[in-house]
RNA sequence: GGGAGUAUAGCUCAGCUGGUUCAGAGCAUCUGCCUUACAAGCAGAGGGUCCGGGGUUCGAAUCCCUGUGCUCCCACCA
């Protein structure tokens, strides 16, 4: 039959994603067996798959396809995200752009439209990762916003009301004035920028002094309700204690206060205060009592409070001031400024600090069994260096914002009386009956309550995930809940520690009293090869469906998992698939070569192919003990390495060669077993990495069943191998490589049999020489006492060999080989002599180390004889 | 401003408790080969101030101090 010299994934990979679908291998179901559960985190619903996610889901589906051979019951669960500001955003500009605005509508026509859209474009991300290969448990699909989830989230918070956790407050919240919400602080990204810092002159009253005021927002004068400078400041002792100035332009009078916050040094030691719109200045009104005047409207443009630029852009009122201050004489001067200023990580805009009534989630009393779990690797994080950051923050953890002006999402399960006050509960009913109760009116009816506007933020959702998924905040008693609670491994980046790995740690231990996973595994960014991060606006990042199409999914998953080590940023480089391709490739035509061997039934098994079998398998045996402990400690990408080289080097290079029969000649019935034998292993080893050769080949290699596939199969174990065999064949293969040299340097062709002669010692493995003979290509190999003339020598550990050449032989180029060797060898020893005479090395080293020193010395002595033998030899 | 991490071959990275698995791997490069599974391959080779400087030790890539570079997190002085 012929075969491909090419292997071409994309001929097999639906091919076989269908039929494991169908035979529904990737379905769980509770049973006996031990359960190995991961959640995914659950990408955004209208987003689409990127390089980020193609690394963080073929790391969980190696984890899953592993656990899944090694027997455990292995469920994978997918979902997506709400999102509420970055769905929202998008139905609100997919809307505009169809010349709706979302104030002309309901909140109720919004989410129909929301819904529609999310029906239309949401979890595309999910069928994308299906050409990944990802074996998620699709029957269990989640989505935050579903049902199940909704209500779990409604019951949580109005149990966390009923502790006494969530409470309404008005708070400096992060506005973003395009988004109309406020935003949490881990939303907030702050990025340097071009300013200006203005000098603004505010006149004393009754004196004809002023104070100069340095700011970076002059806009917000309009807000000013004090002026505060240091009370040590000398500079500002003639100011009356009661003094007060005038704010520029507005004409507002305002009280002079002294406060140590205020840095001398900065600017000109005095600052303006404006409560409402910084948060620093804030806290200052609230220790003094001030007035807190706000000045913007929610979308950033200036209210009528004080009458001057109403209805103007906040940047643009900048702009105006500085020409209307300059024009006054109110504007001292300006400099070039750089400062750190907030934007919204969602929109983009610079993010307004705004006063607000939200609602928040008291931490303290969550964080700390969160804690204590982390810090005593009760759950485990890889690399643990994220202890640290993780501590540090729970230490210093802040109430939870959880409210978010939006439509899109939870809404807040709270109704507002007619007469004051609110109630909470999960149900209309609920709160019918409790506000019935509260307001002493049993003719109260829903339409007199009005039900508060806020939705809940998107991480109030996604910090239930693992229980959730498993339904197990409404029914916390469910089978399945106590089935895959707590689960396995959590696969996921460090940049979201704060938002969701902290969170659903303290979800997990408020809800289930336990951990929500046993390890967390954390990915690094996924770069560029200049290390820069991958984005849209560099367009620097491949399309992952582009290069799946182009190298496969398995040569791209090996190309993820070679480039990734836990917690590093990652230096993508669309070579490493062309690697990972190419190893496909080799697979691809080792079992071709496999496949194309006849077997003659009245072959006996030669020698060398029965050492060779001996030999791989004792091979294998230590590679998969050193896979396993990579696993253990998540070294997935030297894991992958090993399997690499086992498959490619031992397997390939060596093994294959050993036992392949000569051209068109058949192969003994015994070898060929074993060698599919050992092929089926080798398989198995890689599947997780790449699961779709694997597959195909495994079935190309024997009749199977339906359900017979190397998905469902059974990992092999690692057995104890025979290290001394290993260690032999390592001589051998030394002198392999060393005859091949001789017949490189000599230019003796491949083809042309070569006789090999030895001096038998006890490094010499005579067994072996079937191998020798065939995989060197030797005519014979006699076994000598003499040292040989006019050959090519060389040294195998103490072992010498000797290729007999005749008058081919270059004396000249021997001699200067040896003369260099000759002078290694004679520093190395002196080196080692150095060491040795140090009598307090011999006295304090241990006597391990003092006696290989003392090997390495006999040793050195011992080839540096024979070299000398051998130039006397040659100058003869 | 506070904290953490990191620096090893051209690139990406291993290197655990200080000592023969200590200077490694893969890729890239160079030199031969279209040798009948594979040129997406085979056989070889070269390549290092283990960031600089001190220290501890019989012995340091490894431990300590210090400097420098890079990365990240937290805070947000108007």
């Amino acid at each position: 039959m012929e075969t491909a010299d090419k292997y071409i994934p994309r001929q097999i990979e639906g091919k076989w994603y269908d039929y494991w679908i169908e035979k529904r291998f990737f379905h769980s179901e509770p049973d006996h067996r031990e359960p190995y559960t991961i959640v995914i985190p659950p990408p955004n619903v209208t987003g689409i798959l990127h390089m980020g996610h193609m690394l963080n889901n073929t790391l969980q589906d190696v984890l899953v396809r592993r656990a899944r051979m090694q027997g455990r019951n292995a469920c994978w669960v997918p979902g997506t995200d709400h999102a509420s500001i970055a769905t929202e955003a998008k139905v609100v500009a997919k809307l505009r752009a169809e010349g709706i605005d979302k104030s002309s509508l309901t909140r109720q026509e919004f989410l129909r439209h929301a819904w529609e859209w999310k029906e239309k474009h949401g979890g595309l991300i999910l069928k994308q990762l299906r050409r990944l290969g990802a074996s998620c448990d699709w029957d269990r699909t989640c989505f935050t916003m579903d049902e199940a989830r909704t209500e779990g989230v409604l019951k949580v918070f109005v149990d966390l009301y009923r502790k006494g956790r969530i409470y309404r407050g008005v708070r400096m919240v992060n506005w973003d004035p395009a988004a109309l919400t406020a935003l949490s602080d881990e939303e907030v990204i702050y990025k340097e920028s071009q300013g200006k810092l203005y000098y603004l002159r505010y006149r004393v009253e009754g004196s004809d002094r002023s104070v100069i005021v340095a700011t970076t927002r002059p806009e917000t004068i309009l807000g000013d309700t004090a002026l505060c400078v240091n009370p040590n400041d000398e500079r500002y002792a003639w100011l009356a204690q009661d003094a007060r100035v005038v704010v520029p332009l507005v004409g507002r009078s305002i009280p002079v206060i002294r406060d140590e916050y205020v840095d001398i040094e900065f600017g000109t030691g005095a600052l303006k205060v404006t409560p409402a719109h910084d948060v620093n200045d804030y806290m200052l009104g609230e220790k003094y009592n001030l007035e807190t005047i706000d000045i913007f409207n929610d979308n950033g443009t200036v209210n009528d409070k004080v009458g001057l630029y109403t209805g103007i852009d906040r940047f643009e009122v900048r702009r105006l001031i500085e020409q209307d201050l300059e024009q006054a004489g109110l504007l001292e001067k300006v400099e070039a400024y750089t400062n750190n200023v907030g934007y919204s990580e969602r929109t983009g805009v610079a993010i307004e600090p705004k006063l607000s009534m939200q609602w928040f989630l008291s931490m303290k009393e969550l964080s700390e069994p969160a804690t204590r779990a982390v810090l005593e690797d009760t759950i485990r994080f890889v690399p643990a260096k994220y202890k640290n950051t993780y501590r540090h923050w729970m230490e210093n953890i802040k109430d939870w914002c959880i409210s978010r002006q939006l439509w899109w999402g939870q809404q807040i399960p709270a109704w507002y009386l007619p007469k004051g006050g609110f109630v909470v509960a999960e149900t209309e009913a609920e709160a019918l009956e409790l506000a019935r109760e509260r307001s002493g009116d049993p003719g109260l009816t829903l339409a007199d309550l009005r039900r508060d506007e806020d939705v809940l933020d998107t991480w109030f959702s996604s910090w239930l995930w693992p229980i959730s998924v498993f339904d197990g905040i409404r029914r916390p008693h469910n089978p399945e809940i106590e089935y895959y609670y707590p689960t396995n491994d959590l696969v996921t980046g460090p940049d979201i520690i704060f938002f969701w790995v902290a969170r659903m740690i303290m979800a997990g231990y408020e809800y289930r009293g336990d951990k929500p996973f046993a390890n967390v595994y954390f990915t690094g960014i996924v770069r560029d090869k200049l290390g820069r991060k991958m984005s849209k606006q560099l367009g620097n990042s491949p399309d992952p469906l582009d290069l799946i199409d182009k190298y496969g999914a398995d040569g791209v998953r090996v190309a993820m998992m070679l480039c990734s080590s836990a917690g590093n940023d990652l230096m993508f480089d669309e070579a490493l698939c062309e690697q990972g391709r190419n190893f496909g490739n080799k697979i691809w035509n080792a079992f071709r070569l496999v496949n194309s061997w006849s077997v003659d039934d009245k072959l006996a098994q030669s020698e060398s192919s029965r050492l060779a079998v001996e030999w791989f398998s004792a091979r294998f045996d230590k590679t998969l003990a050193e896979i396993e402990e990579d696993f253990a400690s998540y070294r997935i990408s030297e894991a992958l390495m090993a399997a690499y080289k086992l498959f490619w080097d031992d397997f390939s290079g060596w093994y294959l060669e050993m036992v392949k029969p000569a051209y068109q000649t058949p192969i003994d019935a015994r070898t060929l077993a074993q060698t599919k034998g050992l092929m089926e292993k080798l398989l198995q080893v890689l599947h997780p990495f790449m699961p779709f050769i694997t597959e195909e080949i495994w079935h190309c290699l024997a009749e199977r069943g339906e359900t017979e596939c190397i998905t469902v199969s059974r990992m092999p174990e690692p057995q104890p191998c025979d290290q001394e065999l290993l260690a032999r064949m390592e001589l051998i293969m030394e002198t392999i490589s060393a005859v091949r040299n001789v017949r490189k340097q000599r230019n003796i062709p491949n083809k042309e049999q070569i006789a090999l002669k030895v001096i038998a010692d006890e490094n010499y493995h005579a067994e072996f020489a079937p191998v020798l003979v065939k995989m060197a290509n030797l005519s014979a190999i006699e076994p000598v006492t003499e040292k040989c003339p006019d050959a090519a020598a060389f040294l195998v550990k103490t072992t010498q060999f000797f290729i007999p050449l005749g008058d081919k032989l270059d004396r000249e180029g021997e001699l200067r080989k040896l003369t260099d060797e000759l002078a290694y060898l004679e520093g190395f020893l002196a080196s080692v002599m150095k060491k040795l005479g140090n009598e307090r090395f011999v006295s304090s080293a241990p006597e391990k180390v003092v006696a290989t020193e003392r090997a390495k010395k006999s040793d050195a002595e011992a080839k540096i004889a024979a070299i000398r033998e051998r130039m006397a030899e040659l100058q003869k």
